[in-house]
DNA sequence: CGTTAAAGTGTTACCACTTTAACGGTGCCGTAAT
């Protein structure tokens, strides 16, 4: 262990540059692999410090440090909490939409003059080749990627640029990158790691289990059911706390329903005007507001102490997105608990959000329409008539299967050995097929959480990947003992759990987990399965692989 | 995929039922109209 060389730098550049008085286990060792220039991925709770990370290694480093973020009013929150203290070492400046062309020009010369470390930027600002440019020219000695999740999460569709990021890295000379997360499944490490191109990183995961959190489920067979657990749990708890829903619609009549029966809530989403939008975020940071009913956009940037609970009022549409919600709950350490109240129509709207199919015929057409030569992303939604979210999301299959490159300003040209359009249409189906099944294993998943007798902690960890060995006491399949009969009940499995094995068809996976007569197995191609013991026993389903 | 509201149907009711269509999350950005 080398840590004790850099262990009181470290302490002391903390203290002295950003106030901290110490630094926090998780943080050490990803830290020391940014100092020795490593690649690195950190999947590490929020609010456990996970900018510190990228933030006290930047000081030493040389070269400016470029963070990439996903949300213009995180970053602003980042910059402000990094300017606060007058530091130039620490200064942090960005270029986005929100500054006017001077304002622009003047961070990039801020940082080329020395006179700030830190340039806040987003994926779509980087697709723009002029801005790679300036950005390769400050030649930055360290790329920290926030809220890395978002690659896997948004880049296949919302945000396309995220995919991309890997190769704007590499056009702005390369400096080891460190990728940063709240949460991350293994499928969705691995594709973080195969988006950015990861060298051999080390991958640092901890802090996943929240021993302060209180997780505990439950069944609505109807909406009135679930009305009435609601309820129950707001003249329980203390305040504030959050209420996820799955619509927007959804929000805004919650927390009218809520307030009407005296208990006064509050709605978020991301279709309210963005001055609204600050102000209830702003007014929920300053206990004005004490329930916030929400859909998924209040979350990222989302840093408050005391939140005494977090409640689902919908299923998430992952285990990933599940964690990370509840993550926010009892950051100060104080008890907290997390309610999920979940119906099975729940599934239906996320089976919707994953999408249908795209359309062969409408790939086909695009493909061909760039072979007649070099085409820019708006000339192409007036050839195909295609909506500028499916273009992008048909150009990044394409891309994928190599029918497609991303050329000099914004045109799209056909690589040399490309194949012609109806095996690129035919082989970007199957990519999306591949991909949207790993998706929809996390969604089966979910609902196998929100079933599971087991211990709560247990089975999200065995999720992540991560073994707890013995119940975690804080979680309702725990308290009311199922936890500890299905423990004890549960024999070694046929293959030991975290082992490689192989299936017929899925080809090689890992085994996660075993609960009652089931078997949990993360497939590299189809994501995760679960199979029934005795059958896999008797029909040697699986070989180790 | 499922809910919701509107349109359609059957028969001849200001009514009861079925069928159909619309809707649903996450945010960068730049440009056009004030």
């Amino acid at each position: 262990m080398k840590l004790p060389i850099y262990g009181p730098r470290l302490r002391r550049i903390a203290r002295n540059h950003f106030g901290w008085r110490s630094l926090r286990p998780g943080q050490f060792k990803p830290m020391r692999a940014v100092l020795r220039r490593k690649d690195a991925l950190v999947v590490l709770p929020t609010g456990a410090g996970k900018s510190a990370i990228y933030q006290i290694p930047a000081v030493l480093l040389p070269g400016p440090t470029v963070v990439v973020s996903p949300l213009l009013a995180l970053q602003q929150d980042q910059i402000a909490a990094l300017n606060e203290h007058g530091d130039p070492k620490t200064r942090a400046v960005r270029v986005s939409s929100a500054e006017t062309p001077a304002q622009q020009r003047e961070a990039i010369a801020a940082i080329r003059n020395g006179e700030a470390e830190f340039l806040f930027i987003t994926p779509e600002q980087l697709s723009d080749p002029e801005r790679l440019a300036e950005v390769r020219a400050l030649r930055p000695g360290l790329v920290a990627v926030d809220e890395a999740h978002c690659i896997s999460a948004w880049g296949h569709d919302f945000r396309p640029d995220y995919l991309a990021l890997g190769d704007m890295i590499k056009q702005i000379g390369r400096p080891p990158i460190l990728a940063l997360t709240a949460t991350a499944s293994p499928p969705v490490r691995e594709d973080i790691i195969a988006r950015l191109r990861l060298n051999k990183p080390e991958i640092h995961v901890s802090g996943l289990d929240r021993r302060n959190l209180f997780l505990e489920v439950a069944y609505c067979p109807d909406d009135n059911y679930r009305w009435r657990k609601l309820t129950t749990m707001l003249d329980q708890e203390r305040r504030p706390g959050i209420i996820y829903v799955a619509t927007r619609r959804a929000a805004e009549e919650l927390a009218e329903r809520l307030t009407d029966a005296g208990y006064p809530a509050s709605f978020y989403h991301g279709g309210m005007a963005a001055g609204l939008r600050e102000e209830r975020h702003q007014a929920f940071s300053d206990d004005k507001v004490d329930i916030m009913v929400a859909t998924s956009a209040f979350g990222m940037g989302i840093d408050k102490p005391n939140i005494r609970w977090v409640a689902h009022v919908a299923l998430p549409d992952s285990p990933d997105s599940y964690f990370q919600e509840i993550g926010r709950a009892g950051r100060d350490g104080e008890p907290a608990r997390a309610l999920l109240l979940w119906r099975s129509e729940d599934e239906a709207i996320q089976r919707f959000f994953q999408g249908g199919s795209p359309s062969e015929e409408e790939l086909q057409e695009l493909a061909g329409e760039l072979h007649k030569g070099p085409a820019s992303k708006t000339a192409l939604q007036k050839t195909t008539g295609l909506g500028p979210r499916k273009l992008g999301q048909y150009l990044n299959l394409l891309e994928q299967v190599g029918a497609v490159r991303p050329g000099a300003g914004h045109q799209l040209t056909v690589p040399a050995r490309a194949p012609l359009p109806a095996a690129a249409a035919a082989a970007a189906l199957a990519e999306y097929e591949r991909q949207q099944t790993v998706v929809k294993s996390r969604t089966d998943m979910m609902r196998a959480f929100a079933q599971s007798r087991q211990c709560r902690t247990e089975t999200l960890l065995a999720y992540f990947g991560e073994d707890l060995r013995k119940p975690c006491g804080h979680c309702d399949n725990c308290a009311d003992g199922t936890a500890h009969e299905i423990a004890a009940a549960e024999a070694e499995g046929p293959f030991p759990v975290h082992s490689q094995v192989r299936h017929g068809e899925w080809g090689t996976g890992m085994v996660m987990n075993y609960e009652e007569e089931r078997m949990t197995v993360l497939f590299d191609s189809v994501g995760y399965k679960t199979l029934s013991v005795p059958v896999v026993v008797e029909q040697n389903l699986l070989v180790p692989a």
